[in-house]
DNA sequence: TAGATTGTTAATCGATTAACAATC
DNA sequence: TAGATTGTTAATCGATTAACAATC
């Protein structure tokens, strides 16, 4: 599917452009050109053309590109199209939101457990699932076998979980916990969400001399 | 303070340099080298000197870098002695946690104030907030005068509210809503965070086999 | 056919890495 | 002093942009 080693620049455009073309296409429009989609994303065509020619030849000369089509096959190179597990690990405050909030199916991914450490949270209901308690996390990927899980929990707590995590098999992790976790420790994937740094690049951005 | 103008990955590095340091600094460490900071970050002991670089000399020759001094100078850099303004708007779900978890004087803002527009919202308390309604929003602002405001509206509402919010005077947005604000439209300052484009990419790294 | 736009190669640009004199 | 490590210049590498033949 794809010619070599995709970099990271284009994996992190790849989102924006299915995106884009999801909002095209619900807006009933049919085709569209890497000159169109530059304009409206802030990139240059060749950008564009250069990025989807990683994964294959999706356009058609002096047409452009077939939105819906393009949508599609994006959707299968993101992966969007599976349902692999997903468990998350910490109900606080974080934890709820994403549990209520984030539409796994549409990220290619199907919640199936929320765990957490505190007997009082446990047997609570959060979207629909009744959170479990830690103590069950290992049976519990015994025999669902999760492909990933998200922190939703202490910095201090988090390396310690996600080795847990990986010896029981979960091969990705999205990390909510306000630290970077160890990628080389384990063959893993690690997405680390850092709102802390996000809010800092704002500030940095801010004019000088507001206080 | 700084030479010429910043790149964009050379800013997105200031937060983990700051964090990091900061971690060095709470366990005692006095001093450290772009050798050692390059080796538990993950990148190059010259990328750190040439980042560093940018915006002063904060070393010195045959010994490194003093831990504490290089923290005080990037929170000066990335402006985090500030205390400028900030409102959240939209006290759903999202807003909730927002206002609750993150610490806005941590990273050179102080709250000021969560606005929604559904009337059953306004008056509850978050975080020592009283919710008020949208139409108040006007007054606030020609009052208070926030700097940013960050954005936990449905996307259909986003730029609107953004426009609304910048002819008021606000200078930034940090924007959870799930669509890219136009940056171009004014000359402020836009952070988009998206969740979804996180988890994406997490979909992509994923073993191509697993379903 | 003529116009448009792709896929792809070549040129440019910028970011990262290496090297080293300066100096603590 | 000798060893270490900076700040900075030069070399390398990779990503972006430009150009254009292919072709729908």
């Amino acid at each position: 599917m794809q010619k070599a080693s995709i970099s990271e620049s284009v994996i992190r455009r790849l989102p924006r452009y299915y995106r884009y073309l999801s909002q095209l296409e619900s807006q009933g429009i049919e085709r569209t050109s890497s000159r169109e989609l530059g304009i409206q994303l802030g990139l240059t065509a060749s950008q564009i053309r250069q990025d989807l020619n990683c994964f294959g030849e999706f356009g058609q000369q002096g047409y452009g590109y077939n939105v819906a089509a393009l949508r599609r096959q994006l959707k299968l190179i993101i992966g969007l199209n599976k349902s692999r597990s997903a468990i998350i690990v910490g109900a606080g405050n974080l934890g709820k939101v994403i549990a209520a909030n984030i539409d796994f199916c549409a990220y290619g991914f199907r919640l199936t457990g929320i765990f957490d450490i505190d007997h009082n949270i446990c047997g609570s209901e959060i979207a629909g699932f009744t959170v479990q308690h830690m103590d069950s996390l290992e049976q519990f990927c015994r025999e669902t076998e999760p492909l990933i899980a998200v922190l939703c929990i202490p910095q201090e707590a988090a390396q310690e979980t996600a080795d847990i995590l990986t010896a029981l098999g979960v091969k990705g992790f999205w990390n909510f916990s306000h630290c970077d976790l160890d990628v080389d420790r384990c063959q893993f994937q690690v997405e680390n969400v850092h709102l802390g740094d996000s809010l800092m690049t704002l500030s940095y951005r801010m004019p000088k001399d507001e206080d």
